[in-house]
DNA sequence: AATGCTTGGATAGTGGCACTTACCAAGGAA
DNA sequence: TTCCTTGGTAAGTGCCACTATCCAAGCATT
């Protein structure tokens, strides 16, 4: 396959793989002379997934080449691997802990993972993007006001672990090892925007039943 | 207070303001004379809220702008101004209706309506971002080979369902209308934050009582 | 009154990012 | 030989969220 024709089955445009091909979020092609290079379904899959990244998931390029790296990297085992690709998606900028909002968010967050019993989470405080991201987000509701402790977190939070059960079983469905990590990737990519829209899907639905449409 | 104070208390530098007062993202103060404008409380919460959509809830300053038209707007009732102003937070771009993946998505998300019985969401399928939204994430994982069809989508959603009476129980403890209103879109822009943290939390933990840290 | 600071407002510039355009030499077909 | 196509490179584009620089008006101190 000629970069046209990948350009044609993907709905890219050339000047974006080329795009891509520099920016080493795709493999190059087995160069068959000086002006030709030949591409696989492998490259096109390829292509698909970083379009999913970027596209869908609104991942910037740098950290697409850096999550593939993790997940091209054979010589990491699977957790390990898994973890560093879903780590390097983006996140919120890191918390100022100075911050009196920040702190009390810290510490309303740590009751709440008591309460749960979330005893493995409890240990990821200090490195953990999603911790990270879920203390921004509870200082930033403190900040305008709102009471957003433990009391009100513990039922999300229930309902986010047996989402995440989902997942696990999901995932134990797929047939290999480089699947598997694929998977969770798309996953964590492409899961979220789903379950946001389900969300809301469902707020309508609900708010619509209580309260009709007016 | 004055601009500079402002920008103390909000921690938002004084140009950042100035920029956001151009936009027409806060309110001008009240003018003194031709050198001194005053600020009040309720400029320091408004531009905590525009802080809170912009930082952590990525929406661009022209979305913010529009939002918060709508928040103001009282000539709108109450569901229209909320759906209004959640409605133009943003979203992905329009599903391209030619395309095969999109139309399978499409029907794909209407069998899962109908299992689910959400009637009202059905009459929105036209308009609504969020199913706009799942269409796109939906046609995204077939695109890749991925079935995720209504059978897999179905338990998420009504995990999902449950999470939207969480927050609509939560919105009536509110006391008063404005209140509700800016709440409401509070719950869209850093609830979803953090459900998404919560989300990851809850694989991790669940991951690592699977399978250990490794 | 003179000096020097601060204030809010306007204008233009910055840096990052995801492309996109323009161009090039090499190769293949008519 | 002529012309088109190919993949690769360098420079440019458009957008966006700020940010730096000016400026004149006011206020305070000397």
């Amino acid at each position: 396959m000629r970069l046209a024709q990948l350009s044609a089955r993907s709905g890219v445009s050339a000047a974006t793989i080329k795009y891509y091909l520099r920016e080493g979020l795709l493999p190059p092609g087995r160069q068959v002379n000086a002006t030709t290079a030949e591409y696989d379904e492998e490259h096109l899959r390829r292509l698909r997934l970083v379009r999913a990244m970027i596209q869908v998931g609104r991942v910037p390029v740098a950290k697409v080449r850096e999550v593939l790296g993790h997940v091209d990297d054979d010589s990491l085992g699977r957790t390990i691997r898994l973890g560093a690709a879903l780590w390097a998606l983006p996140q919120v900028p890191e918390p100022d802990e100075d911050d009196e909002y920040v702190r009390a968010a810290h510490d309303e967050v740590g009751t709440l993972l008591d309460r749960l019993g979330w005893e493995n989470a409890k240990q990821l405080t200090t490195i953990s993007p999603a911790y990270r991201s879920l203390v921004v987000a509870v200082a930033a509701f403190r900040r305008l006001g709102y009471d957003w402790g433990a009391e009100v977190l513990a039922p999300y939070a229930e309902l986010m672990h047996r989402t995440a059960v989902l997942d696990l079983d999901l995932l134990e469905t797929q047939p290999s090892e480089p699947e598997r990590i694929e998977f969770a990737l798309l996953g964590a990519i492409l899961n979220e925007p789903v379950l946001q829209a389900l969300h809301r899907l469902a707020q309508e639905e609900e708010s619509s039943r209580r309260y009709g449409f007016e």
